[in-house]
DNA sequence: TAAAAAGCTTAAGCATAACTTAAGGAGCTT
DNA sequence: AAGCTCCTTAAGTTATGCTTAAGCTTTTTA
């Protein structure tokens, strides 16, 4: 779940950007001045801030160049009446993510903002990793760990034990894995694949519970 | 300086974009197809991509979504002259930084790229010394610290190490760092990259917790 | 129940990748 | 112009991993 910070003065464009935005799942943190908007970035942790410009005391740039200082990991949007180029040019000099003019078009900014908090996500290392019994499994590191020993995977014995986690308790198909690994399902592949298979049930044989079923003509799954 | 992919098939416009971007310091590489774009994406490192959405062959959804899969720290902005909500949409969808609609703003264009290459710097910190098990290591100075002997390292050792040091504990990918550091991904840089290698263990080897570790086809990764 | 198909495992063959040392060669300094 | 530093290229060796083969076991089907 994301958090946004929005900042509007105007109680009523206010409300209904608020509860528009949390009816698309994002918590959201309304707050109607600058003063306010200070005050929570200190205490929690936003993951983007929907800034309106014009405010009494404390406005949108303000905040912004405070932002830029101080929270610089979070990135904004400028939300205005102003729909000046001078206006917009602005916005950005100041590091905006955007600048929307009203009446906002609320299915497009909920789009952006969609956009913003993939691409921060994809560009933080995702290191996922698998538990397989007692094993810990890491892609990413071509490792699979067991307490008593840790060892290093081929590229192929990777792709195709992540295959099998992500079925995990489930059939992964023989076609299935042979197309995405091999590109082909002839019946090289096939044999190749049955060797990658011994391998990996030789790395996971210090967990009896943990196994990789063959189901005839099928596929397999993997049992943890 | 940073690095800019033009994807855009119209060779006038191409052309006016391709002149008007470098004339802003920054460096363009156009292409004027998917293809030719996927190539380029191989073999060196960009901090943005523009694209042009309707092309013959791989368009720019397409690509965007190649993107979004094989070069996913990289943001995208579509251009396009189709200016419908749903295709907005679409494109946000994909994860488009933004969705800009011909005929194009040069100026706002210009102010949009520089928010967002100025909010990416900010998130990523770079560090100035690592600490590499009982080494101390500082870019800067081309210094590799041991409580025994201070090395001094060259341009290419440094740059190097630095990679693995941003990468420590993962992976390093032998194609990031060929771009990044060579340019280009070709058969002597990989050889001369194993020279480089090579050097930085023999430096790193005072200290036993210290490995290079390779990963076959892969890459390397440095542990400590 | 016997033949056929599919699966399992070990090992050999082969191409590619990696490692190290050393020899060129470009560019800079003195 | 000589000397130096550093990067590239070369060459020889070692290591790695994917495929293929071969022999055996299990499962399915006729």
């Amino acid at each position: 779940m994301s958090h946004l910070l929005l900042l509007e003065d105007d109680p009523s464009f206010g409300y209904i950007m608020s509860e528009y935005l949390q009816m698309q799942d994002f918590t959201v943190d309304w707050v109607k001045s600058g003063e306010e908007a200070l005050q929570v970035l200190e205490e929690k942790i936003y993951q983007l801030a929907i800034l309106d410009v014009m405010l009494p005391g404390i406005d949108g740039y303000e905040l912004a160049q405070t932002i830029k200082k101080k929270f610089k990991e979070i990135p904004f949007i400028f939300l205005s009446a102003k729909s000046l180029k001078i206006d917009k040019l602005k916005g950005f000099k100041v590091g905006a993510y955007d600048y929307i003019t009203k009446p906002v078009d609320e299915e497009l900014l909920v789009a952006k903002i969609r956009a913003l908090l993939q691409q921060m996500q994809a560009t933080q290392v995702p290191k996922s990793t698998y538990q397989i019994g007692a094993y810990t499994f890491v892609p990413s590191l071509f490792q699979l760990k067991h307490p008593k020993q840790t060892y290093k995977l081929t590229a192929r014995e990777t792709e195709l034990l992540t295959l099998l986690c992500e079925h995990q308790g489930q059939l992964l198909p023989r076609k299935k894995a042979l197309k995405q690994i091999w590109g082909n399902s002839d019946e090289f592949s096939r044999k190749s694949m049955d060797v990658f298979i011994s391998h990996l049930r030789k790395y996971l044989s210090q967990d009896s519970e943990v196994q990789i079923e063959n189901v005839h003509s099928q596929g397999f799954i993997l049992h943890c």
